[in-house]
DNA sequence: GAGTTTACTGTAAACGTTTACATTTTGCAC
DNA sequence: GTGCAAAATGTAAACGTTTACAGTAAACTC
């Protein structure tokens, strides 16, 4: 299984190395004859290029990381989906860095792009803020790097973004159920260190806060983005002494635990709990009953983050654009049949 | 930003560039004292390895592509998962390959391998009948490729391949559906080209014809493996004049969406239907109400799938092991509450 | 202390490309 | 045909490693 190299090409089609690379590389700069001469001997010989030694020599892989929570997710597989068609047509292959089944550290993913394994990073999760300053040190502004999704922590405001305004979109979630004349509202949020939630748990209390409605203790819980944290977090605020008549949950997977979870002990939604998701995933339309939601862009962001990564990589490490300002993409209110009044008491 | 190379720690070391070289790779083979110089050296100029000159050198990668439907499917995300704790633990990176959004064939694919881009292939998804035969042609038993989940095709058996037995599982569900009373029972499977859920729609064909069930006309759907498919296919079988009232689904995707279209045509589950879903995902424990399915330890195939594909690319193009027979490996009939005796008529 | 093994280190070639530069060929004007 | 510019091609170096081989130093054996 040798694979025929450019040497036995050349060989075959009586030119030099050089002018078969030209062939593939600047079809332009050489003449018509030999270029067919060249065609049929890497016809004859099934030649490919040694994509390793095209790396090599040029320095670059056409691999980008993707570093993201969790594939599970079905709005990562949508924002991956977006990246995946802008990464095809450009030509980049994509590398998966999932954080939640992985240690790999700030460090090591800054390692891959300065041992050049990798031609740049797209952050779809928030690191540790440890994490981050690594990566804004290390780089220098050199490493083409992209956010997608959450917004930039300040010590990444050195690095372009793309994501819809949590905060507002947040806001605008509350102020739906408030508009429907909920006055007790609950949070499921998501980790601690996920900025993407914290700034929707943000916008959640602010829209609070303008209502001039209370949060009391124990209304915000830690649902760890999952179905199975969002089960649990569901049962503690069903447990409340005084319990919330709605509970807005961060993403439509800890929604789907939420609902499970409240009809499991006997509630109907929305008669007895309304509950709001955030994100419109595919499963939003099919649960039972069907998720009210904000609705993100995903495949939209997935590529114009992976856009704006290439020309990060294609401008080159020297000079910084300067125009670092997060793309905001827009979001959408969702309106089915999760949340209704709250009944009376 | 240019790295530190070799020479440069060599130079500071104060040793030749090959001894830098073994002290990475072979370190038993160099002295205590030069070692620690080299360390230091090391250290001091921030040294990383070239990855893609290492690439280029050694003429492997450490990469491998998965090619499989769609990562959107739960399933195949915990088949990923597998894979990735197996690539990580054996210094891997996993280069995806959605078949349902990409169309690269399997010419391209294989030329991936070819031309050194990927040093092996795991297979999730079945090609076109043309596409396998191409991979198997170009390997001529070379590229390391192993099959996963799916049983092989006839053209594929010259690869290794690991999976449950899908036609004794969904032999297995359909004879729960039977015992439960069932006589009349409808299958909502894959598109043709997908061997996995063929197998498991031979799988219910062979259990209905030896419990001396017919299969009416109309009765056999395809649901497209999604849950919007599997919404159209319910709604044509509960039309069918004499329609089943049981359904099992080869996937608990369209599961999902065959207990929506149910429900919201007003039909009780499992009062009026009971359904059956396969795979046991994240979601079938939450649906409402909760699936009877087949669970797979998707984790555990990804696991031994990637593990088989290391051997096989260690061992080299050279020796066939020979040993290509499947690893079968065991399902599990989980009941929940989406299946019950059909009503009386 | 000579001879022999062992442990370590250095030299240099090789991997398959790309590309700056030098050289040759072609085309064209006179 | 001569001269000259433009186009096409060839030569050879370079990219950063690894590794076979040769060489040297250290550690034994007698």
């Amino acid at each position: 299984m040798t694979t025929a190299s450019i040497k036995e090409v050349a060989r075959i089609a009586g030119v030099s190395i050089a002018t078969v690379s030209r062939c593939m590389n600047s079809p332009d700069k050489v003449s018509e004859k030999t270029r067919i001469k060249v065609q049929d001997a890497i016809l004859k010989t099934g030649y490919t290029p040694n994509t390793l030694a095209q790396s090599f020599r040029r320095g670059r892989t056409n691999v980008v990381m993707v570093v993201l929570p969790s594939i599970g997710d079905p709005f990562f597989t949508d924002v991956m989906r977006g990246i995946r068609n802008a990464a095809d047509a450009k030509g980049y292959s994509i590398i998966i860095n999932e954080t939640q089944f992985n240690t790999m550290t700030a460090d090591e993913i800054a390692a891959m792009v300065v041992s050049r394994q990798t031609d740049g990073i797209i952050l779809l999760a928030s690191m540790s803020p440890f994490g981050t300053e690594v990566l804004s040190a290390k780089s220098h502004r050199a490493l083409p790097i992209v956010v997608g999704c959450e917004t930039v922590a300040p010590e990444l405001t050195v690095f372009p973004s793309v994501h819809i305004d949590n905060v507002a979109a947040a806001k605008e979630a509350t102020n739906y159920l408030i508009s429907r004349g909920h006055t007790r509202i609950g949070l499921i949020c998501g980790a601690a260190n996920s900025l993407l939630t914290k700034d929707r748990e943000f916008g959640y209390r602010a829209a609070m806060h303008e209502a001039e409605l209370g949060i009391e203790d124990g209304w915000v819980v830690n649902g760890d983005l999952t179905i199975e944290g969002a089960i649990r977090a569901t049962r503690s605020l069903l447990n409340h002494s005084h319990r919330p008549t709605a509970v807005f949950c961060t993403t439509d997977e800890m929604a789907i635990g939420c609902l499970h979870s409240a009809k499991s002990v006997g509630m109907r939604v929305p008669a007895d709990l309304s509950v709001m998701g955030f994100d419109d995933t595919r499963y939003a339309a099919v649960t039972d009953p069907p998720l009210t939601t904000i609705s993100q862009p995903a495949t939209e962001i997935g590529e114009r983050v992976m856009y704006r990564l290439c020309r990060e990589i294609e401008q080159g490490r020297q000079s910084s654009s300067g125009d670092n300002r997060p793309e905001l993409v827009a979001h959408r209110l969702i309106v089915r049949e999760s949340v209704a009044e709250p009944a009376a008491e």
